[in-house]
DNA sequence: GAGAGCTACTAAACCGCTTTAGTCACCAGC
DNA sequence: GCTGGTGACTAAAGCGGTTTAGTAGCTCTC
């Protein structure tokens, strides 16, 4: 049967035209007669024609894909919510504009200053994400140095010269914490994200910035590291504390759900005796018992809009940053009246 | 500064020698003198070169490229334990020989096959994962129809003529059944993922001839999703049977998490009025409160192991089926003895 | 000391597409 | 009737590698 996949020179044999009409009837540009187009689209369809990916690429040094590159360690990668949405967001911009998505996942930051190196340096990808944006973030000037398109997830915190898609953790944070304050909580504490990654920093001075525009002083904080094992962990610390908090804010859900089983295991009803606000709103958060108090967030969206930009920076056009929605506050059963 | 990539040529120019002699020299083949390949890797080195992958695939008709097509829906994927840490495994072989992992997420199984097609026909991959086998699957004809490699994650119900990563997910689940049973429990149910994945009927089938085999009748079996939510509702009606059941085996762990949330709301302790066991051991089932009993699974061998068979087989040779190590029994807090 | 057989290398074709520079027929205008 | 312009199309030159065919220079042999 089918010998060889059909090239443009095929199509244009059976069309009985040369190879740079067909080019140009294809990508619908103008020098080609309506009637000849039609009979050439027909015949490249009958013919089952696509293009070659290769072929195309080398010829208009574009690759017609983009690239992500992510840093997670294995054990815990299967547990974060944001990349598979976020990447199915991406998606589904990508898929219908015939792009393509490719994926790097490497244990370390380190792996992943190589891994975009080598995405721009092979030219694999014509643009790339930047998620996961740290203090100082040395990937900026990298990509800059070797002039790889990109857009940042979250503003940077330097001159980035890429557009960035813009999310605000503050006022979800700000209506958690209203929302605690509001249920006449005092003692409110923060399980932290690393500061060193920009989020886990916002989220933590959003809780800050809330307590003092509610007249409270800053309760503990601890800083941990997005999994559960550190929820777990900072919770321990938490309740061990001589004026242990009544309320407590974590930066993700995976850290909230892993300190509700901690205050379980204490004794503490949760929320009769601690009140406790997750961040993402992950699936299994309004399913685990009581149900979670959190913050929904849409890493769909922000991979849908940070794909638009991303593709209109590498077509050429100049798009400005973007903001995307803010997380909502989702109110459930884990946070109560203060006791006492 | 640099104002465009350095070709081969360029590297030749400067290193005095034809372009061809610096492909040899670079691709590590016989005809070049020791010293000039020296000069060769040198001048390359010092000039930054780096293949351009466009060009490279293009005369090799080759794309150095892997292709994954997930069919998910928006709304589930993020809580998927499975498919980023298979990812994981699949990227720690590809990373280091310089393949790339195009992944593409499409919202149901018709979008994926699009999917498959694309990729094969603009050649955009040398070979695909072939994942979530259902019964029949209808992809295996397709990629044989359009001469795409494969390999199946799972071994399919019907020849397909692909090499298999063979994961047997009996010996986990029967365990888990076992040490219930051991544990005198002899209303065991199951809540099961949809029969038309294999791997939902496998465990299936698994839990069946488990209670078999310890002379036990069948227990009550509802046919769920693998979601959160389906969980809960699945666990809903087996607790509302007349004769409920003492101990039930998940499909996996999102819905054992969210059936034991629904078990505390009915105000049913776990694991002294009802034993609970899951299969996969996410990151948060340790987590839970009380934690939870379950089959670990190594999804990231398991991408480690598929990568390289289907890297052989892009590369000729006839890599045969593969075996994986099955799942073990994690026992937790969340299964004890038989009440009464 | 001429032909055979190596080794080390060069020249050029080729992969399949895009794109520029032409070619050709036809019509308008003076 | 000749020039100039336009629309439809062709020929051919890239893009940056790989690979085949070929060639020069050398040693070996009888």
């Amino acid at each position: 049967m089918s010998n060889r996949r059909p090239t443009i020179a095929d199509v244009a044999a059976y069309a009985g035209v040369s190879v740079g009409a067909v080019s140009f009837a294809l990508n619908g540009r103008p020098g080609v007669g309506e009637e000849t187009r039609k009979r050439i689209l027909d015949t490249a369809r009958e013919l089952g024609w696509q293009p070659s990916h290769g072929a195309r690429s080398l010829s208009t040094s574009r690759s017609f894909a983009l690239g992500l590159v992510l840093a997670r360690a294995p054990e815990s990668i299967g547990s974060d919510p944001f990349f598979p949405a976020f990447i199915g967001g991406v998606e589904a911009v990508l898929a219908p504009r015939g792009q393509s998505l490719v994926l790097q996942v490497v244990p370390d930051a380190e792996a992943e200053i190589a891994g975009y190196r080598r995405l721009g340096g092979e030219s694999r990808v014509d643009g790339v994400f930047l998620t996961d944006l740290r203090c100082s973030d040395p990937r900026l000037s990298l990509l800059t140095e070797i002039g790889l398109p990109a857009v940042t997830l979250n503003r940077p915190d330097i001159e980035s010269g890429f557009p960035a898609i813009c999310l605000d953790d503050r006022p979800g944070i700000a209506t958690a914490v209203g929302h605690l304050v509001g249920l006449g909580h005092t003692r409110i504490a923060h399980v932290a994200g690393p500061t060193e990654l920009l989020h886990g920093r916002g989220r933590h001075e959003a809780w800050t910035a809330a307590l003092d525009e509610a007249g409270l002083a800053p309760g503990p904080v601890v800083e941990s590291d997005f999994t559960a094992a550190g929820g777990a962990a900072a919770t321990r610390e938490l309740l061990g504390l001589a004026e242990r908090p009544t309320a407590i804010v974590y930066a993700n859900d995976l850290m909230a759900v892993a300190g509700m089983a901690v205050a379980h295991e204490r004794g503490y009803v949760v929320p009769d005796d601690l009140s406790i606000t997750g961040f993402d709103d992950m699936e299994l958060s309004a399913h685990v018992h009581p149900a979670l108090t959190t913050v929904r967030t849409d890493p769909f969206g922000w991979g849908r809009a940070a794909a638009r930009v991303l593709l209109d920076l590498v077509e050429g056009s100049d798009p400005g940053d973007e903001d995307v929605t803010p997380g909502t506050l989702v109110i459930r059963r884990s946070t109560g009246s203060a006791p006492g």
